[in-house]
DNA sequence: AAGGATTCCTGTTGGC
DNA sequence: TGCCAACAGGAATCCT
């Protein structure tokens, strides 16, 4: 399931092939992805240059002259770049035909993910109210324990909003709150300042980490490179209910968060 | 308006 | 062993 390590690390697998290439076709064998894939997108995309791979967020921006593809590689999605000739696989929904005998190719079996296309990507709807990346400067305990103010919602749907702070999803939203001491469902409005600087340390501390270790990769998640991440191995909650806490032994609990598995510590978290 | 519930989808898993 | 329901989750959108 690419959280934010994962998405950054298909950017920085795929943008050496992919910047400077020109796209020479657009092959769209599946258009129902998440919102449909634009009809115009080969006619936008071929014969143009990718100036540059970005990441915002879990979006992937290629950028062009005239404007910017949009990708997400939302629950199952992957990008990666091989040789043209390589058989088309099923769920190869996107493909984009470079310019050096390769193709970047985007897979999705669940169709999750998307391709957009704008003219002015930090404007687009999707992007503008994007809360602050977890490894900038702007984001900080300060910022956490603003923003969660009077806020009724428990701690880890408040850390999980992207209006308050981008790539963090379920797996590591449980790591973080393990990490912090904090329990899952306290309202985030009765956090104290201390606690969230704690807390905000490490959710930073959490992702640093799994970029480092190319991604969680959880059953049919694959790198550009199409080698399994390591991060999955060093886990501390997540998929462990049941078993002891590292820190007091205590049988790590396991309850449903808005439809969303949720392990905690019940003695280390309060 | 905030916050919870629903929705999209298919490969994998677990129970009988 | 085989079949099928349950489960997994990002995040927009709907609903209360």
């Amino acid at each position: 399931m690419p959280e934010l390590p994962e998405v950054e690390t298909t950017r920085q697998g795929i943008a050496p092939h992919c910047e400077g290439q020109t796209v020479r076709k657009v092959i769209v064998r599946n258009p129902s992805l998440r919102w449909p894939v634009p009809g115009d997108l080969p006619a936008l995309l071929e014969g143009q240059v990718i100036r540059a791979v970005e990441r915002r967020a879990k979006y992937l921006f290629l950028h062009f002259d005239t404007g910017s593809a949009i990708v997400h590689l939302g629950m199952s999605g992957s990008l990666r770049v091989i040789t043209d000739d390589t058989p088309a696989m099923t769920h190869d929904h996107v493909e984009l035909v470079l310019g050096n005998h390769r193709s970047l190719r985007f897979n999705d079996p669940r169709r999750f993910g998307c391709w957009l296309w704008t003219t002015e990507w930090r404007h687009h709807p999707l992007i503008s109210a994007l809360g602050p990346e977890p490894l900038s400067e702007a984001f900080n305990g300060a910022w956490l324990f603003r923003l969660s103010r009077n806020k009724q919602a428990p701690v880890k749907s408040f850390i999980m909003d992207n209006h308050v702070v981008v790539g963090v999803g379920n797996i590591y939203a449980n790591e973080a709150l393990f990490k912090a001491g904090i329990h899952p469902k306290r309202k985030a409005g009765r956090i104290s300042l201390d606690r969230y600087h704690k807390l905000a340390e490490a959710i930073r501390e959490t992702l640093s980490a799994a970029i480092l270790m190319g991604g969680t990769t959880l059953r049919d998640f694959v790198n550009s490179d199409g080698k399994p991440g390591y991060f999955a191995q060093s886990l501390l909650v997540y998929g462990k209910a049941g078993l002891p806490c590292t820190g007091c032994g205590t049988r790590l609990k396991e309850i449903r968060m808005n439809n969303r598995s949720t392990v905690y510590c019940p003695r280390c978290q309060r």
